[in-house]
RNA sequence: GCGAAAGUGGCGGAACUGGUAGACGCCCUGGACUUAGGAUCCAGUGCCGCAAGGCGUGGGGGUUCGACUCCCCCCUUUCGCACCA
């Protein structure tokens, strides 16, 4: 028997694979369409092992559904444009689309050194100029729709490099290369209308029973769906109104102040005039704009000297300057209630403000001055007038009919979701295809002008944005009146180009189009879709408006694009910090009497979280490694029995060489079965002899096992079912007479054949090596997953366990269909048992069918 | 801070609908074998105990004949938070 070289195998098959273009698909009336999709990668330098697990997930599931006869689409491309290009093109002083298409020639390669069966035909990277200039078309297509606008937004500001910062480049308010304090600062930017779509999005998820529950309830949270009131104080002495939305009407009467941002135009006013005011709203701005940074600051507030006038009681309420309030989420204002809502009531206790107790809960009455938190919950109002008395779930209709009432505010419905921001101010992305014109206004490129292409020749070490410094570009003419203008200079959110890449898979050599409406209905929805958890809000949630608006383009038909979603966890590992140099790789850190130190400076390492493995904190293991030593099918079964998929996955390299000597088992199985029952045929019925009999029960268990857990995505505990089978036949194999009688030969061939197509979609070299090795008819893959034997699948005895009062005190072997009071009887007849019911009174018999028996005693 | 999850032997994990806790694999211990191999095979392997037996699924409480599974509170870890992708 040869020995098992993977090397060697995985490169022959590969080869034979892209030969015969065997994983090559077109539509096909006569069969099932499957789309099966993975997230594309980001082309950052190498494979790392979340994509490995990833895509051995897609490889599974792709195979498995063509082997049942799918007709499958298994796409592979690249999330091109980004910022680490731009940043990588700096340093290796580089052009950013050189170092991605190198990056993208290693992964390539990377990839097809992993047996994955995509169809690499449909390969394309979103920074190719084709695709660039499609999307721009459909930009321009989303503004004829009016989903398109500008307005101001909030930017991250280095007031040093005089650049725009991402949220990740802020770290603890400061710029990562300049150390500088970040501000706030706004700027003129394109949003995409996502809230137009906010209530279908919220509506549609119920839909996708297909998705995660967590997934669902993710971006139900994100969308934010409430109910309020919106309305608008009169102000004392002032002019203005101060327009607020609340969900808790209920509360009006305990109304003691307000607060705004400071970005609000009142705030902007008070601070004009007054001194304080403006140091206040310069302090406010401090800082990077992510809402984790805004709600983690101390809650700090500065008192307009303006008063608000309560809608009912005309009291005088404080208009406070907040640094918590967002202007983006609601009116940038709010009405604010101590006794009932937390926040307010910290930012009452620290600027002497009264409470007012509106809501009693039933029981002991809260009492304002022992306040110690805010009263969140249901109860009855009181000190609130012509409420008094009422509940406080009818006092929120009964607040916002009386609003309604006197012409002064009217119930709404309000998303926390935001339009979503696509301006980037950086080079290595899609140009928005707009003109600045200073007769004509914002005017679009004309679709005949399309694509409006990036420049090569660009100096992306001037401050700012690149296109902005290049004069070149930014100017020409207006396509309207011709006179000279300029170009918009910002390009596309990366999110733009990862929201409609699975509809130009279906046809990506289409001419002349976007996208190639036939084939797109063909093959959309994605049947399933496979991708990390990171991605459950943003990506996802994008790519499902974008997917909406394209439909109302009549580009797609579907309402939704991804009909089921497996999110696979995270490949995390330890992360190692040296004081002096910052994260550490592996072979950066030497073991020293116990302490690990650094292998430069000989400091000792701090060993830090466990988390998702990244490039930035150098706790990447390279997968390349590991497929070079023991090839790309020990690798890809470690990565699916290591962990349920959806599970996160804590990097341990013992447990590589387990999956090693599974396969060697594997392959000597099937070598000693080709030897020493050579030209056998696999059984196709049950035999007689007792051990043949419940080992071809044990063969189609494992069909069905595999089978079942395959539909619920249980991958690891269907491999743990084939080594069972393996193990079982290698016991036989060793217990039996060489050369192996007629029957036993057809069992362990049946065997040994339904293993390797069991074990096929998960590791597809090895697999087709021994099916040749077999003398199989065609390629492996190419053949039909099996069908369990209704026959075999009969239990003929089965395990009765019986308990004394919930405790396990005996094990019957029992035919399957012995009537209940007969099993009954054998329990309480057990010697065991009746010596736990010694001296007690049996008060009841717990019989559960094919299971157990608990015997209830005292 | 807000939203969503996870926690089971020395380790990764299994237990599908409330019904045998620890399948499968790693590690480890003892033995066999020798073409000394990335070996292989056999036996053992949750903890305490000679045993009978007791204890045991992050911690505390509850529901139930029966809880890893359901409910309440707490702890720890992870993911996301709109310019990383």
């Amino acid at each position: 028997m040869e020995k098992y070289n993977p090397q060697a195998i995985e490169k022959k098959w590969q080869a034979l694979w892209e030969r015969e273009q065997t994983f090559r698909v077109t539509e096909d009336p006569r069969r099932d369409k499957f789309y099966l999709l993975v997230m594309f990668p980001y082309p950052s330098g190498r494979i790392h092992m979340g994509h490995v697990r990833n895509y051995a997930i897609g490889d599974l599931i792709a195979r498995h559904q063509r082997l049942l006869g799918r007709n499958v689409l298994h796409p592979m491309g690249w999330d091109a444009f980004g910022m680490p290009a731009e940043n990588a093109a700096i340093k290796q002083k580089t052009h950013p689309g050189r170092w991605t298409y190198a990056n993208i020639e290693v992964m390539r390669r990377e990839l097809k050194s992993m047996g994955l069966a995509y169809d690499w035909q449909r390969e394309f990277a979103t920074c190719d100029p084709v695709y660039a200039h499609r999307e721009q078309e459909l930009f321009l297509q989303l503004l004829d729709q009016g989903l398109v606008y500008r307005k101001l937004s909030l930017v991250n500001w280095d007031p040093v490099d005089q650049t725009v910062l991402a949220n990740e480049q802020v770290i603890d308010g400061r710029g990562w290369r300049s150390g500088a304090l970040i501000k706030r600062k706004e700027l003129s930017q394109w949003f995409l209308r996502i809230t137009a779509y906010a209530e279908e999005l919220l509506a549609d998820l119920a839909k996708l029973d297909g998705w995660p529950e967590t997934v669902r309830t993710m971006q139900a949270n994100w969308i934010g769906k409430s109910h309020g009131v919106e309305f608008a104080f009169q102000l004392d002495g002032h002019p203005a109104t101060l327009p607020v939305y609340t969900t808790r009407p209920d509360t009006i009467m305990g109304v003691t102040f307000c607060s705004i941002a400071a970005e609000h135009p009142l705030a902007r006013e008070v601070a004009a005039a007054n001194p304080a005011a403006a140091a206040f709203v310069r302090e406010c701005q401090a800082g990077g704009t992510s809402e984790e940074a805004l709600e983690r600051l101390e809650k700090k507030g500065f008192d307009t000297g303006l008063r608000a006038l309560h809608p009912f009681t005309g009291a005088a309420l404080p208009i406070y300057i907040a640094n918590f309030v967002l202007m983006s989420y609601g009116t940038g204002a709010v009405m604010a209630v101590p006794a009932h809502d937390q926040r307010d009531f910290e930012f009452a206790k620290k600027h002497d403000i009264p409470i007012r107790v509106v809501i009693q809960p039933s029981g002991s009455p809260l009492d304002p001055d022992a306040l110690t938190a805010a009263y969140t919950g249901p109860g009855v109002l009181v000190d609130s007038g012509p409420f008094d008395g009422l509940d406080n779930a009818t006092a929120k209709e009964r607040v916002a009919a009386a609003f309604q009432e006197r012409g002064i505010g009217r119930a709404t419905v309000n998303y926390r979701l935001r339009d979503w921001g696509i301006s980037r101010q950086r080079y290595w992305g899609n140009p928005i295809p707009m003109i600045h014109c200073p007769r004509c206004g914002v005017v679009p490129v004309p679709r005949e002008q399309l694509p409006v292409p990036l420049p090569e020749d660009v100096d992306l070490t001037v401050t700012g944005n690149p296109l902005e410094a290049h004069p070149a570009w930014k100017h020409c003419t207006c396509p309207t009146c011709g006179s000279a203008a300029r170009r918009e200079t910002d390009t596309m959110d990366t999110f733009v180009e990862s929201s409609w890449y699975f509809l130009r898979y279906c046809g990506p050599d289409v001419p002349d189009a976007p996208l190639d409406r036939d084939r797109v209905n063909h093959w959309m929805p994605v049947d399933q879709y496979v991708g990390g958890i990171e991605h459950a809000v943003l990506h996802l949630l994008y790519a499902r408006f974008f997917h909406k608006a394209l439909r109302d383009l009549s580009w797609v038909r579907c309402d939704e694009p991804f009909t089921r979603l497996l999110t696979q966890g995270m490949v995390r590992k330890d992360t190692m910090r040296c004081p002096e140099h910052g994260w550490r790789y592996p072979n950066e850190v030497r073991e020293d009497g116990g302490a690990l130190r650094c292998a430069d400076c000989g400091a000792v390492i701090a060993v830090g979280r466990n988390e998702k493995m990244s490039k930035s904190k150098h706790n990447v293991v390279d997968p390349n490694d590991l497929i070079a030593g023991y090839g790309a099918d020990t690798a890809r079964l470690f990565m699916l029995f290591a962990a349920p998929p959806e599970r996160d996955l804590e990097w341990n390299e013992s447990g590589v060489d387990g999956a090693w000597r599974f396969l060697n088992r594997l392959w000597r199985l099937v070598h000693e079965v080709l030897e020493r029952a050579p030209g056998a045929r696999p059984a196709r019925a049950m035999p007689a002899d007792r051990e043949l009999r419940a080992l071809r029960s044990r063969t189609h268990a494992t069909i069905d096992k595999v089978g079942r857990d395959l539909e619920r995505h249980q991958f690891n505990t269907g491999i743990a079912a084939v080594m069972e089978l393996v193990n079982e036949g290698s016991q036989a194999l060793a217990e039996r007479p060489d050369p192996l009688e007629v029957e036993a030969a057809a069992i362990l061939r049946e065997l040994a054949e339904t293993a390797l197509l069991l074990l096929n979609p998960y590791v597809p070299h090895i697999t087709e090596e021994l099916w040749a090795a077999l003398g199989g008819d065609g390629l492996l893959c190419n053949q039909t997953w099996p069908v369990a034997d209704p026959e075999a699948l009969v239990r003929e005895q089965i395990t009765i366990v019986v308990q004394v009062n919930g405790k396990l005190r005996a094990r019957l072997q029992v035919a399957a269909d012995l009537p209940e009071a007969e099993l009954q009887a054998a329990a309480l007849a057990d010697a065991a048992v009746q010596a736990h019911l010694a001296g007690l009174t049996v008060r009841k018999v717990v019989v559960v069918p094919g299971r157990l028996v608990n015997v209830v005693a005292k």
